[in-house]
DNA sequence: TAGATTGTTAATCGATTAACAATC
DNA sequence: TAGATTGTTAATCGATTAACAATC
């Protein structure tokens, strides 16, 4: 109902609100400011009054906030008090990563099962699992009422297999396929969410901060150098 | 130099337009317009042409862009020319899947070494290198001049690695850990720049739009339900 | 020259920060 | 009550879009 209110930018940052949270709720923490946690988080303290006042006032003036309190507005709002159910599809290295992780029983999801489209691979055992036939996908997804799967498969493979999980029913999808999904280009306007992490961007974008430090220091040097031939 | 000139949401759309013209670069088209290039990316003609001229006029009025011409600005920009050398640490799957990936190579990175801490891992053979001692790891990339490396190590050993790799002259850290980094107060201020990946952030965010669409079709199904009983 | 399309300027939109009245 | 700190409003900042003159 009231979903589109909240800022796209104020939700993106809500996982790094709860995993700030869950770290002072270990370390014993009953209630906090939004100075303290502004000087935790290197964020504003308005921005975080901003934000949190979005979700109706969390806090109480001359007080602060509840850390627990806080804490499960925004895990419930997260869905990580909601047991989503989860699949693997694509067994090598990278998905294999995904099986042995705690990334989903950490935030209240539940793997459910692993698939491959390879013959050697199906059948196998992987993180205590045996890894179905990606053929059985649809079924194993519509079946179980699965929610999000997790995409490893080669690049070319990824919209046949994003376009079956959507008729699946799965709700999410998190692309690491590596090919950019648009849609209502690539697949048809859909009730699934496609998250698509584009590896090979975030590399570049590493290589040209490499590039300007790496200028930099080249430059730094000359200055030196040249510095010493001018006496 | 003018390196701050340009808005870091710009230079965070660097890679994508790098990899659309790409295409068009395979397909065979040597000139493209913005308005062209704006349906085929989904965004605006006019965000195109802004981001463009901060690079400094790659078009010609009446003609629009050479396809080849931008997409060698772009490459340059992104030191996709510069043959930066690159090694990954920690050999668990995800670090395989980096080692088997070819991420480096199809942007111009030349991929050197692999190290792990595990005795078992050390000296095994991994796509076709031999696996090095974390331990060498400095010294390795001060003497081979490293400027990236991939970090996929256990989160708790994550700021130890960090500071040994900007120690050792890296330039780059891609941080795969899920421990966030804080310059400044988890390291000391550096002249390497760490790009941490946090995988747990961003699958909370789909775990979000996961609950909103669940939400609005349960909300669906109560409609449909409640106006039959209306009758 | 006429037509097309850029590069750039101005207008709009949205997000962040600052300030402070409300209130615990 | 006095002090502290929120929630909210207004001011600032930055990014996107629209418009059009410059120019190929």
């Amino acid at each position: 109902m009231d979903g589109q209110l909240i800022p796209a930018v104020t939700l993106k940052r809500l996982p790094r609100y709860h995993r700030y949270l869950r770290e002072l709720i270990c370390v014993g923490e009953r209630r906090i400011n939004s100075a303290a946690l502004s000087r935790m988080m290197g964020v504003s303290a308005s921005q975080i009054r901003q934000d949190f006042s979005y979700f109706g006032g969390f806090g109480q003036q001359g007080y602060g906030y509840n850390v627990k309190y806080v804490y499960g507005k925004i895990c419930e709002l997260l869905g990580v008090t909601d047991m989503f159910t989860a699949v693997v599809v694509g067994m090598d290295n990278l998905g294999r990563a995904f099986a042995d992780d705690k990334i989903f029983e950490k935030h209240g999801v539940e793997l459910r099962a692993l698939f491959d489209a390879s013959p050697d691979i199906i059948g196998s055992e992987i993180a205590g699992f045996t890894v179905l036939c990606a053929a059985d996908m649809e079924s194993y997804c519509r079946d179980n009422k699965i929610d999000i799967a997790v995409l490893t498969v080669p690049r070319r493979d990824a919209v046949d297999y994003v376009k079956r999980l959507c008729s699946a029913g799965v709700a999410g999808i998190w692309n690491f396929t590596d090919c950019e999904i648009k849609v209502g280009v690539d697949i048809p306007k859909t009730k699934t969410a496609v998250h698509t992490l584009h590896l090979s961007d975030m590399f570049l974008n590493l290589c040209y901060d490499v590039k300007q430090i790496k200028a930099a220091e080249k430059a730094e040097n000359k200055e030196m150098k040249g510095g010493g031939s001018l006496i």
